[in-house]
DNA sequence: CCATTCATAGCCT
DNA sequence: AGGCTATGAATGG
């Protein structure tokens, strides 16, 4: 079931099975219900209130690599980022894999790869880089 | 200082 | 298997 969240920064779609979360869209996908009470839209009230929240149960990785990622993005605490390059280097690969997988994380925001950015520029980011932008500067204030 | 090139590893078809 | 990156470092003008 795929459900809308009306978030300050904009629509955030998100599909939840009752168990865990399946994936995230940063635009009103599909909506097939607007629902305020499970683990998606909890956590996503304590982000944009400025509040840790344990992250809800998340789909399965799709890799091995995946999984490494999905930690090693989880420790950059709230407000700070780092390059493609220093991710990689911590995760002992290669920095173009991660950007390559950092398009393919169906779950933005949740695993924050808003805060994987270029050495230099901003970097991409698949669902838009206002996004990126809107994120980075909401979370400055933190 | 800008443009081009290449090494690199994981993802998609 | 081959092509495509949400890169980065090195090179050449």
């Amino acid at each position: 079931m795929i459900y809308l969240y009306d978030s300050p920064l904009g629509p955030i779609s998100y599909e939840w099975d009752g168990e865990c979360c399946l994936r995230v869209w940063l635009e009103q996908h599909d909506a097939e219900a607007v629902l305020h009470d499970d683990p998606v839209s909890g956590w996503l009230d304590g982000y944009f209130s400025r509040k840790h929240v344990a992250l809800p149960l998340l789909a399965p990785p799709a890799s091995g690599f995946q999984e490494k990622m999905r930690a090693g993005l989880l420790q950059i605490p709230a407000g700070e980022v780092r390059t493609y390059g220093e991710i990689a280097k911590q995760l002992d690969t290669a920095p173009r894999a991660m950007g390559q997988a950092l398009g393919a994380n169906p779950l933005p925001i949740l695993i924050p790869c808003h805060r994987v950015i270029a050495a230099d520029g901003l970097g991409g980011f698949a669902c838009g880089l206002e996004w990126k932008k809107k994120l980075l500067k909401f979370e400055r204030g933190f």
